[in-house]
DNA sequence: CGATTTTTTGAATCATATCAACGTACGTGG
DNA sequence: CCACGTACGTTGATATGATTCAAAAAATCG
């Protein structure tokens, strides 16, 4: 139980026995079927989730009924509304499964609990929102200045298995562009 | 000196008089002239600067010689290249100053050591980190899911001075649009 | 197998980029 | 302190590329 999730831990900084059962005790599982909410729009989000297996997505809806995913969740990888598990505001994001998954679920009050008792999880919280944050700033430079086709490839690189698993239509979301649009990308590469 | 600076972190985790003045060893003070560089792509990021006075951006130059701003610096901000900073690879951005400008720098060794000595250091990178993730996720959506007239209305409300301070094709170079169709955005939202 | 979802294709439309020209403001050196 | 040169912002005409809407084809699921 929770293997994958404490290889990454011990990854950023290495836990003793006795770190690892602490932690243990504050971290509960969560298996969610696909398509089931993990969290919704307007609730406060409660916890951050490390995906053990399967794959979620977070994504806002507008108002013409758009769906725009902002972020994948794959094995390794944690995903929440962090504004809202933060600050305890109404969560701007839904998030449910693309695949059935097992979850590893932080609560609030553990997340605070072990950023006071254990210094490791601070420095764990620190490198895992570094990461992301660097991530993200990629994501961002591609849009701003690259071409659709030097994104959708940069896309593919950089999560080489996703494509086969969750539909173009989303990854198309995630892209911010239409799925007849990326569809049109795509043949144009093939072509080549 | 570096006034702002302990301001800022102080809101985030207050610093006894003995911290600040360990903390104060490990800062190097440094000015700018409007248009001095920073940093130049491809040298490797040296410090993480923090703005004391002034306005500086950083910005990547694609292959057509276009500009793309990922980020400003201003008053109470960190700007660095964080990736080349964490990884000493060649910097990807240019960091230059907007403004004359008054920064305290943070070298590589010093945030390392301060890390390692002063948790609470640790809890402001770890604070800030998760501030700007937040920010960028916030222009991150907005590009995927919002017109321009609402995306120019957002960045005005958030940075209310930068308008007077920052000219205005530098605004579009940070939003990802050509200067032209930045003054056409706003024509028609003033002639409402 | 039938039903539903996903992807592709086509044509028309809309938004943004591009290129070029012009007016204005700014600051810099004489 | 003025004049000139450079940088900045605006405007117009045209081109490009992405969206939209509709429909067909293909894939997936029960």
């Amino acid at each position: 139980m929770y293997e994958l999730f404490f290889r990454k831990f011990n990854e950023k900084i290495s836990l003793t026995e006795e770190e690892e059962t602490l932690v243990k005790q504050y971290l509960t599982p969560k298996k969610l079927r696909k398509k089931q909410y993990l969290l919704q729009e307007g609730d406060i989000c409660k916890s951050i989730a490390f995906v053990e297996k399967g794959a979620l997505r977070a994504y806002s809806v507008d108002e013409k009924g758009n769906e725009h995913i902002i972020q994948f969740g794959l094995e390794g990888w944690l995903i929440s509304d962090l504004y809202s598990f933060l600050s305890n505001e109404p969560a701007t994001y839904n998030i449910d499964a693309i695949e059935d998954a097992e979850l590893v679920l932080i609560s609030k009050s553990a997340h605070e609990e072990l950023l006071r008792k254990l210094p490791k999880y601070e420095t764990f919280t620190r490198l895992n929102i570094t990461g992301a944050y660097l991530a993200m700033q990629k994501r961002l430079t591609s849009i701003i200045s690259s071409t659709l086709e030097e994104r959708y490839m940069g896309f593919i690189n950089l999560y080489p298995n996703i494509v086969q698993r969750v539909p173009q239509h989303m990854i198309a979301s995630y892209m911010g562009l239409t799925p007849e649009t990326l569809s049109r990308v795509r043949q144009k590469m093939i072509r080549k």
